[in-house]
DNA sequence: AGGATAATGACAGCGACTGACAATTGACAA
DNA sequence: TTGTCAATTGTCAGTCGCTGTCATTATCCT
């Protein structure tokens, strides 16, 4: 079982479109991507085959799973480039800035782009559908929870590299990027729940909340924030 | 996929050993999750098969699958235990305290009771060994992961009960749970990656954590804390 | 003791996934 | 252009997780 996408930008490696071989896989693996969340949204993930998703794009089976390790890692595509978009977003930071304010300020800044990197592979409706189909399906929010996991560990080595504090010493760098990974994946819970989803009401709803982590901690509710 | 072990205390219904019938179906139980849990820490959980554990305890395959909806479920039903633990004692706390202390003082108090509750079931050495398979194996890595999203979401409903405020206008509650899970996620991981791993351990690990919550959001870290 | 009820075993079947090998296709040099 | 090499794909067989069904066995209750 991978733990990162075969076929895509190792550090280093350029996505290299040379050639026709490269760019049919690329079209394959999008379509793969495209008709699988098609098939997710409108009859849902577990009653999905992927004998249906091969069917749609018209390869065997087998190819499918050459292109993805399992079923889910289909259905988590886009929302895993988007977590590769925000973490290189964050690696490109001014150094000035404080932990917390370089994760939140990165996070209020990517919105646009992110839209723009999303629209090259799939429909933007189609992901925000999908979002919600992730979040209902258990399987799906389980290897959603363990890929961000994957991503706290590296935002951990760039917040101790950027602050010059040792991650195995100082739980600093941990217990804020925990703290706020938590968060975030809360707001992005709530919001996929609503009816209303769209971007923009993505950055404001992470926005919102994350503004609450300190009164949250705040000893005292009586008072409304 | 039941999202709740069947078989266990629903609230209301009575954990009843009467009858010859019951206690042998805890005893099949416990056995199927000693059985389960020494063969995943021995030769791993992706390489144990179902049959294995169910050869091990002597009953049909067909039987296992009656006491647990998957795989996954007899590797987590220990921690899930504790789970249920941590949120009824949260319950049952004083109404007096704000609801971070009440959350971070409730962990504070319950190891040994904890430690007495896994000792009825699995010996703790064979239960520490196993939090280190979860934490290594991906799919059970997962699968925790959103167990633990089940729990948040319990602990939201009573920290907004015992504060008065309302979860679907306020967002404190969840962003108090989130980031506190967050975190003390994050130190059960460290926690169980250390080879000294013991109960006592994970008291320590985790209140250090917890203590570093104030500092990390700081803005400054340059001191050291 | 005996009938109702619950637990189990045996079996068949589906879907996810993998290894192996043969067939096809694009890349590249002669 | 053509022939060769390597990458991609399809086919097939097989394992494992998991489920429905039905007959069998074991407990419960009167």
């Amino acid at each position: 079982m991978a733990l990162t996408y075969r076929e895509y930008p190792e550090p280093g490696e350029e996505a290299t479109l040379t050639g026709l071989r490269e760019r049919k896989k690329q079209r394959t693996r999008d379509a793969l991507v495209v008709a699988a969340h098609e098939l997710f949204v409108t009859q849902g993930y577990e009653t999905t085959t992927v004998d249906q998703i091969a069917e749609a794009v018209d390869v065997s089976q087998r190819t499918f799973f050459r292109y993805f390790a399992n079923k889910e890692e289909v259905a988590l595509f886009v929302q895993d480039m988007v977590e590769r978009f925000y973490y290189e977003a964050v690696c490109a930071r001014p150094a000035g800035e404080a932990p917390l304010e370089c994760l939140r300020n990165t996070l209020d800044d990517i919105w646009d782009d992110v839209g723009a990197a999303v629209e090259e592979i799939t429909p933007i409706d189609l992901h925000l559908k999908m979002c919600q189909v992730i979040e209902m399906t258990p399987a799906l929010l389980a290897a959603r929870l363990r890929h961000s996991l994957l991503l706290e560990e590296k935002l951990v080595q760039e917040m101790a590299r950027r602050t010059g504090v040792d991650a195995d010493k100082d739980p600093r760098p941990r217990v804020l990027v925990a703290a706020f990974t938590g968060v975030t994946l809360t707001a992005s819970r709530q919001w996929s729940m609503r009816n209303d989803a769209s971007l923009a009401m993505a950055r404001e709803v992470t926005r919102d909340y994350l503004a609450q982590l300190g009164p949250a901690l705040c000893a005292d509710w009586t008072r409304q924030s």
